[in-house]
DNA sequence: ATGAAAGCGCTAACAG
DNA sequence: CTGTTAGCGCTTTCAT
């Protein structure tokens, strides 16, 4: 039905081995029967079956990756940047979604298998590392991202989330907020406990104390959820000046039941967020938060797979297993925009107005 | 190096004819060698090449989708239902992003040719159907979302973008409004021009006269364009009380534009964007928009590749070239949330504020 | 009810 | 410099 490379060599006249070399320039052809082959090519529209590759124990050229969702922003611009690096390289992607599912991230990882991929970029749900294990043991590699997973040794990619979380909080008192409330993400994730130390961490450093009451562990996640957090941080601690909020959407949630409220940003109370969504730079007002550097993550991520997978080192696959384990830890930046100011003690006429 | 199917029948002592047969249930195998074949699998950890199968003239259970851009909300979402649709087929998605340029576009899609995709669905960027019809030609189904090639005929899954704007400049013109703004895509493509046809359309429809000085191209692409169009478009047509913009990003400039000018929203101006990307439900104002519905168009496209590939009409692949193509048109939802209200000229007191 | 063996499209070792 | 050929892992006839 396709065409083939057998067609190809009939047709420039020339066996299927010459056909192969012209293709991957794997040892010198004369040039007149270069030039047939090439012809004949272009005129039967011949595309190489780049699958064949795999059967002879060779690699795919295919990387998968397993991540909870690219609608979110951040993953789909992170998404984006690893398919465009790889294909430089010759890679492509194949993409699942888990939805947060452990399931789903169970069954995908299974598929990678089946597709052959050659490496993993995972960013994992499950904190159980048995099946990658398994994937790494049959000697490919597997590249965790953002979240680590304890037991189990793999080459990570991941954000220094303590001090994101410490930096912001610490700008906050700078300009000269004392009270600041924190919401805190429903589900204690390794992430999400990094940034509320360091939410802590810069309270005590600054002579602040860290009181609980300050401190709202979200009913639900994102938007609305940061409605409803916000107005019971606010009634339970109605001296805080300034709200720093565990994600962006939430923040965003945050702002809406701040503003509802009949308060200001920030004159009233100044918020943040977390993450670094691309809409914080164009919403009203613009959200002050951290960025989480995606394009760094994606980088050093491909980097990685690229290392695992490239280096004479690795001619032997059982050498990867073996090789020690990198652990790139990547410092987000604060972005100041307009979403906080000095405390200005604006609340009162809010009240009153 | 890693464990095939010979592996395994070694292993349970039976020939590798039964192994397949066991893990494809193609014809019966007695109830121990069943058995011993599926503890082997296990034993041995087992995952089957599922490329292999596409060197029998088979499918790959592979999709190529080639979009734009994965870190746009809209097609993130779209990527995710996707792949969930076919994954539950038992298809994996292989992702490129073209980023607008037809190169990448073209490489793109040399890509998939060599990965054996059993289909392809685009959200095409260029308008030349040259390699497209190649494809399709081989025998790939193609399927286009969003927009169209003229003079090639493929299957299409697009959206009534006409009448989606028509309808949300009708609302605002129900609600009172008689002057009002167009921001237009700066390139004229299929849909853009769809929908300021809607725009005029809506205006004639209620006797209100189309003026050349409202509509205003943007001069770049996005939200920093957004803001200059409005100011421009402000300049020259200071009695507008609404600005229609022809995407969500760009009505996000123009109420920062408008903003800046001291106006109010949607007090003194209203203001509409298109596409409904999620965060256009969280910011504030939260935006009045046309919701692309992007889970039908995903459903829509997967259920044609699904048709092309699975019914038995297509077991020659030659039936999908002469078969009817089929073009399937949404409707978008209009959703009015607080970026517009009647017009209560305030405008005056913003002057002098 | 099961096994043997022929290919699928291509690469690479071997032959000339 | 070029051709022949043995597989890669698996499915699927064809035998038994």
């Amino acid at each position: 039905m396709a065409v083939t490379i057998k067609d190809v060599a009939n047709e420039a006249g020339v066996s299927i081995a010459t056909v192969s070399h012209v293709i991957n320039k794997t040892r010198y052809v004369g040039e007149e029967l270069t030039d047939r082959v090439n012809n004949a090519i272009k005129k039967l529209d011949y595309y190489p079956n780049q699958l064949v590759g795999s059967l002879r124990n060779k690699k795919t050229h295919t990387v998968g990756l397993v991540l909870p969702s690219t609608s979110n922003e951040t993953f789909g611009l992170f998404t984006e940047i690893i398919q465009k690096i790889l294909f430089k390289f010759g890679y492509n992607l194949i993409i699942c979604n888990t939805s947060h599912d452990i399931v789903l991230e169970e069954e995908a990882f299974n598929t990678m298998l089946m597709k052959k991929v050659d490496a993993i970029i995972a960013v994992p749900v499950s904190s159980n590392g048995q099946k990658l294990r398994e994937i790494q043991d049959k000697g490919v590699p597997v590249i965790l991202v953002d979240r680590v997973i304890e037991g189990f040794e793999a080459d990570t990619v991941r954000v220094d989330n303590f001090k994101g979380t410490y930096d912001i909080v610490k700008y906050l008192i700078n300009i000269g907020h004392s009270s600041i409330g924190y919401i805190d993400r429903k589900v204690a994730q390794s992430h999400s406990i990094d940034q509320r130390m360091g939410y802590k961490k810069a309270l005590e450093d600054s002579g602040i104390p860290y009181e609980e009451m300050k401190v709202i562990a979200s009913s639900g996640y994102d938007y609305e959820s940061g409605i409803d957090s916000v107005k019971a941080l606010l009634n339970r601690a109605n001296n805080i000046t300034a709200v720093c909020a565990y994600y962006d959407i939430t923040a965003f949630g945050a702002m809406r039941g701040i503003l509802d409220m009949g308060y200001h940003i920030p004159d009233d109370i100044s918020v943040v967020g977390y993450d670094g969504m691309p809409f914080t730079a164009v919403s009203y007002p613009r959200l002050t938060t951290v960025i989480t550097p995606v394009d760094k993550l994606a980088h050093e991520a491909c980097n990685l797979v690229i290392k695992r997978l490239e280096t004479k080192y690795n001619q032997d696959r059982n050498k990867i297993k073996v090789e020690k384990k990198e652990d790139i830890i990547i410092v987000p930046e604060l972005i100041i925009r307009e979403s906080t100011s000095s405390p200005r003690n604006h609340k009162l006429y809010a009240f009153h107005e």
